[in-house]
DNA sequence: GTAGGGTTAG
């Protein structure tokens, strides 16, 4: 590795050529170390180890980067070379020299790094401390700059390390100290050592509690936060806004509206509830138990609107599927002149994901530059998210490859995109160059790279990453990346071994894989596996409707109508509706929704008249209309209402309404039939035109006649 | 000086 020689500033070139015998292991004479001011934070390199007769420094350890601090290390007061080589020989623990009374030097340097937050470095030139531990005087200031490291860092190692150093200096904590401790254990997640910090605590006051209480909630230990939190309440009758914040978050949690009520009770005896704080908790805790319209009160009853009040209220909403009103709520904030943060971005996107509302997420995205929100992780990862799930990924990539840093989430949000678009070969790169980069995969990113493999049919990759899951990457396969295989069985026709798939799982099948499996059964018309993996999901979840529908399906596409209609009936007799199939397509901002056989639209007239022109035109190219599968909403008259099935409806209307070379984008509830299918594969040919369906299992790619999902879904 | 709210992944 080449290191510039610039970096040792303040020795001379000479001296530093003549001194490296070893490179990137550098050996430097200790005369030249103790007549050198050495800076430490214009090089590269870590002191922290001494060998007998030279100062030796290895590289590049750390990349300790600090420009901007110019302050010389001084490891001890003006130690004479020879005392260095004596004290290491004899490995004692040194008597003479004094601990520095300042922390000017090494110390400071850890705090400045802190307030520069550049918390890596500062956990690194921490090592020199413990290493030589007797000549720093590691105080208060300097724990709290490593705790707040730690905590920044949320480093298990860090904070062992400090929490060792600091019982083997011997520092006696006050409760300021304590509180700090136990702080940063339980922000690092080491509830185990926190609870036992808590309980070992010789004075404990309100910060004490409230510190363990939210580690206990942050962990999902709503239960036990309750418990302390009553003794709390009994022993200091002192919990004030921010125990309350925390305790309606537990109920939250817990789904509990009833306790979160109890508190809402009490937040207002106590004169509390309108804290902007307390509020923003009652209208989450409101939404996440079910009850939007009490989280709208709650929030009407803020007396001044922050931003988070505006993006929980929003959230609420969009949590439970009300869209609009979510967006109507976003557009009440802009004209409130609040001023959105990045989390404001991050909803409406996720939304405009669901809605599949391109002009607003544009917008939001815009937005997000122009308020300098580029380089925000989460929204970044949102718009990841988003033009997957709108079918650009191509834009989903853009946005993807100019993050400047990425987690976990935004590597699963990139290779779930390709999957979901069948790019399988693509999600398997991603997923190769994640590992690449040294990020490691979680369930979720092995489930989009094995929906991916099972989208494109990637057999011999896909059994080798669900193969390697355990093995390597400690990852349980569940019961989705079980479905994914089923999913990949089926597809190559291997009906039995998928069955014995679902027999062998080291727990008990879940309707996910039964599903799988029935939808195999649909693609190869197996009727009697299909019967058995459809009874299967009676059973299980008698409640679904498109376990009749499928199976309705498959008696139909093997003509056995009377069968079929026993489906129907026992259908009706558990009191389930077939719910009509709809079909969205966006038009000059405006979003058209579609039914089958559909007239109420304004275009109606025109949408017909050009829906039948297109069948005409694709009859002369061969097409043969299929009976085979059907949708829910079909009845009597099949043959009518699947000519006009709703998507077929809607990329009528995007074809008279938009220009000749525009791209179509359809988002549909349903997963799409074969003969849409086989007709969407033809406009697409005769109009030149893209066309990207989303059904309600991925997206098709139609273009020149040919769709991604390769004819199977 | 220490503790509190909201976002992302099938």
């Amino acid at each position: 590795m080449e290191i510039p020689l610039s970096r040792f500033n303040n020795i001379s070139l000479d001296q530093i050529q003549t001194s490296i015998s070893n490179f990137p292991s550098i050996v430097l004479d200790h005369k030249l170390f103790s007549n050198t001011k050495f800076s430490l934070f214009n090089g590269y390199y870590d002191f922290s180890s001494f060998s007998s007769k030279n100062i030796r420094i290895r590289t590049p350890l750390s990349l300790i980067r600090c420009s901007s601090i110019k302050q010389g290390l001084q490891p001890k007061p003006k130690p004479k070379p020879n005392q260095i080589e004596l004290e290491r020989v004899s490995d004692k623990p040194s008597t003479q020299i004094k601990k520095p009374t300042n922390t000017s030097g090494l110390c400071g340097e850890i705090e400045k790094l802190v307030r520069f937050r550049r918390y890596k470095d500062a956990l690194e030139l921490f090592e020199i401390v413990e290493c030589e531990s007797d000549y720093y005087d590691v105080g208060e200031s300097t724990y709290d700059a490593l705790v707040k490291a730690c905590i920044e860092l949320k480093s298990i190692r860090g904070v062992k390390r400090v929490y060792n150093f600091m019982m083997r200096s011997g520092f006696e904590a006050d409760q300021y100290m304590n509180n700090r401790v136990l702080l940063m254990h339980v922000k690092c997640g080491m509830m185990i050592d926190a609870r036992r910090l808590f309980d070992e605590m010789p004075r404990k006051n309100v910060v004490s509690w409230n510190t363990i209480i939210v580690g206990l909630v942050d962990s999902g230990d709503y239960e036990v936060a309750f418990d302390l939190f009553m003794i709390m309440w009994r022993e200091y009758h002192d919990a004030g806004s921010r125990t309350f914040v925390t305790m309606i978050r537990a109920s939250a949690g817990l789904g509990c509206d009833y306790t979160g009520r109890q508190l809402h009770s009490n937040a207002l005896k106590m004169g509390i509830n309108e804290d902007a704080f307390v509020s923003c908790g009652l209208i989450n805790m409101y939404s996440k138990c079910g009850f939007v319209e009490d989280a709208q009160r709650a929030f009407d009853e803020m007396p001044e609107k922050t931003v988070v009040g505006w993006n929980t209220i929003i959230a609420g909403y969009a949590l439970h599927g009300y869209s609009e009103e979510a967006l109507t709520m976003y557009f009440e904030m802009q004209d409130s002149g609040v001023k959105m943060d990045h989390f404001t971005y991050s909803i409406i996107i996720s939304i405009c994901a669901r809605l599949a509302s391109v002009e607003h997420a544009k917008q939001a995205h815009a937005g997000l530059v122009r308020n300098g929100f580029v380089s925000d992780l989460e929204a970044n990862t949102a718009l990841v998210d988003f033009y997957g799930k709108w079918g650009k990924i191509e834009d989903a990539r853009r946005v993807f490859d100019r993050m400047p840093c990425k987690n976990l989430t935004s590597w699963n949000a990139m290779i779930a995109g390709y999957s979901n678009h069948g790019i399988g070969t693509e999600a398997v790169c991603m997923f190769e160059q994640m590992l690449r980069e040294g990020q490691v995969p979680n369930h979720v990113t092995f489930l989009a790279v094995l929906s991916g493999c099972a989208h494109s049919g990637l057999s011999d990759q896909g059994w080798e990453i669900f193969e390697s899951m355990g093995r390597k990457y400690k990852v349980k396969p569940r019961a989705m990346h079980y479905a994914c295989m089923i999913q990949l069985l089926g597809r190559e026709g291997l009906l039995d071994e998928a069955l014995a798939m679902i027999r062998d799982a080291p727990f008990r099948p879940t309707e996910n894989m039964w599903a799988a499996l029935l939808n195999a059964c649909r693609v190869h018309n197996n009727l009697e596996l299909g019967k058995f993996a459809a009874e299967k999901l009676y059973g299980m979840e008698p409640e679904k409707l498109s376990n009749y529908v499928v199976l309705m399906n498959i008696y139909r596409s093997s003509g056995r109508l009377e069968e079929a209609a026993d489906v129907v009936q026992t259908l009706r007799k558990r009191g389930l509706r077939m719910l009509p199939a709809c079909s969205w397509i966006e038009v000059k901002k405006q979003p058209h929704c579609f039914h089958s056989g559909d007239k109420s639209h304004v275009q109606a007239e025109d949408i017909y008249k050009q829906l039948d022109k297109m069948m005409q035109e694709i009859t002369k190219h061969g097409y043969v209309p299929s009976k085979k599968s059907l949708l829910p909403d079909v009845d009597k008259q099949e043959d009518r209402v699947l000519l006009y099935h709703s998507e077929k409806l809607a990329i009528a209307f995007g074809l008279i309404s938009t220009s000749a070379s525009t791209s179509l984008q359809v988002v549909q509830s349903h997963r799409i039939c074969g003969d849409c299918h086989n007709v969407i594969k033809l406009i697409a040919k005769i109009s030149q035109r893209e066309i990207v369906v989303r059904d309600a299992s991925r997206f098709h790619h139609f273009k020149d006649g040919t769709c991604s999902c390769g004819d199977y879904w």
